[in-house]
DNA sequence: AAAGACACCAACCGCCCAACC
DNA sequence: TGGTTGGGCGGTTGGTGTCTT
């Protein structure tokens, strides 16, 4: 594994997460800040490599996560942008607040695709599957979803997306809405140590609002941690810490200055500052959500192709 | 009730890139 | 300038829960 084989000499623990590991590093990172990952584990007391607590705090423990299941704001958000950056999952989380890059790209891997699918759209190229066809049988497709389709060949099932031989899915809108209203209890139910149960506790005695950047949050606080009466298992079924009109948030590490506001669905509104990703995806964001565009100054400031303009009208 | 199939998701792996020396 | 290190990212995998037979 290259660089990191040096934490494989020191016996670092792999796997899932015990709720004494996740308090040792969230008490941690929230008493002294994200700084140096590969110092984190050995300060924390953790016999992990710093890799592994980055992610650990990145996808499950820090304080501004949403959770639960996705709004239908933000699955329409994830295939618009996925459209226009397709597997760019960092970018497309960057633009919902409250996501991360893991959460999208299971979400899109287990849900979105198989949606397009069953809507009769390629999840890779986001046309309809029967212009694919023949861009399909001239490449080697390798894609684990589409092997779930039908077989190409037959233009009769091609036209008919829903019709699918597979004995459990895609058979019919209920069972997908079942399997989505699964997943998303799911998603809900395997919290066991859960920092937004705390952090929402605090977030009501903190006037500045939940959103602030949470290392302002974190030096500020020094007795922010776990609760003496914390109690495993206990779990929240939502967290709707999103609903609060109005937020900020930075990113610690990023050279980028975002200053966000979101509407009631979490969604990234606007007002983004030094946002130097990619053009096209801020092309898209820079119109709100809601669907108001301004199409002279797209087209001044952020130059697009045919296919992105699509997805600009699509908007 | 049990076994197998399936779906989901947390976490890992490996690559890349930027910063630093 | 080249090597090292740390962080970020996307792809993949393994564990676990649920469903079906």
């Amino acid at each position: 594994m290259g660089r990191h084989s040096v934490f494989v000499k020191e016996k670092t623990r792999k796997g899932l997460w015990s709720p004494e590991e996740d308090e040792k590093l969230y008490n941690y990172i929230t008493r002294f800040g994200v700084g140096c990952w590969s110092s984190v584990p050995k300060l924390a007391g953790l016999q992990r490599c710093g890799k592994s607590c980055r992610l650990r705090w990145i996808n499950y423990l820090r304080p501004d996560l949403k959770r639960g299941m996705f709004s239908q704001e933000e699955e329409d958000m994830i295939i618009t942008l996925h459209k226009v950056v397709g597997n760019r999952w960092a970018q497309i989380a960057a633009k919902l607040p409250g996501r991360t890059d893991n959460e999208i790209k299971n979400f899109w891997n287990s849900n979105l695709k198989k949606k397009l699918i069953k809507q009769g759209i390629d999840p890779n190229t986001h046309k309809p599957l029967s212009e694919n066809h023949q861009v399909r049988n001239e490449t080697n497709y390798t894609d684990k979803a589409s092997s779930l389709l039908p077989n190409m060949s037959n233009s009769a099932e091609i036209e008919q997306p829903f019709h699918f031989n597979s004995k459990r899915s895609f058979n019919s809108e209920a069972i997908t809405r079942q399997l989505t209203e699964v997943s998303r209890n799911q998603l809900v139910s395997k919290q066991v140590f859960d920092p937004l149960f705390l952090y929402e506790f605090q977030a009501n005695v903190n006037p500045i609002g939940p959103y602030v950047h949470h290392h302002n949050q974190i030096e500020g606080n020094q007795d922010f941690g776990f609760c003496s009466n914390f109690q495993h298992g206990h779990m929240t079924t939502e967290s709707d810490i999103s609903d609060s009109s109005t937020s900020r948030m930075s990113t610690s590490n990023s050279s980028n200055t975002m200053i966000s506001h979101y509407s009631s669905a979490g969604i990234q509104i606007n007002e983004m500052l030094e946002w130097d990703a990619d053009n096209k995806i801020d092309s898209l964001i820079q119109y709100p959500y809601v669907g108001i565009k301004n199409e002279e100054n797209f087209s001044n400031n952020n130059p697009l192709s045919g296919e992105n303009l699509d997805v600009f009208h699509h908007i």
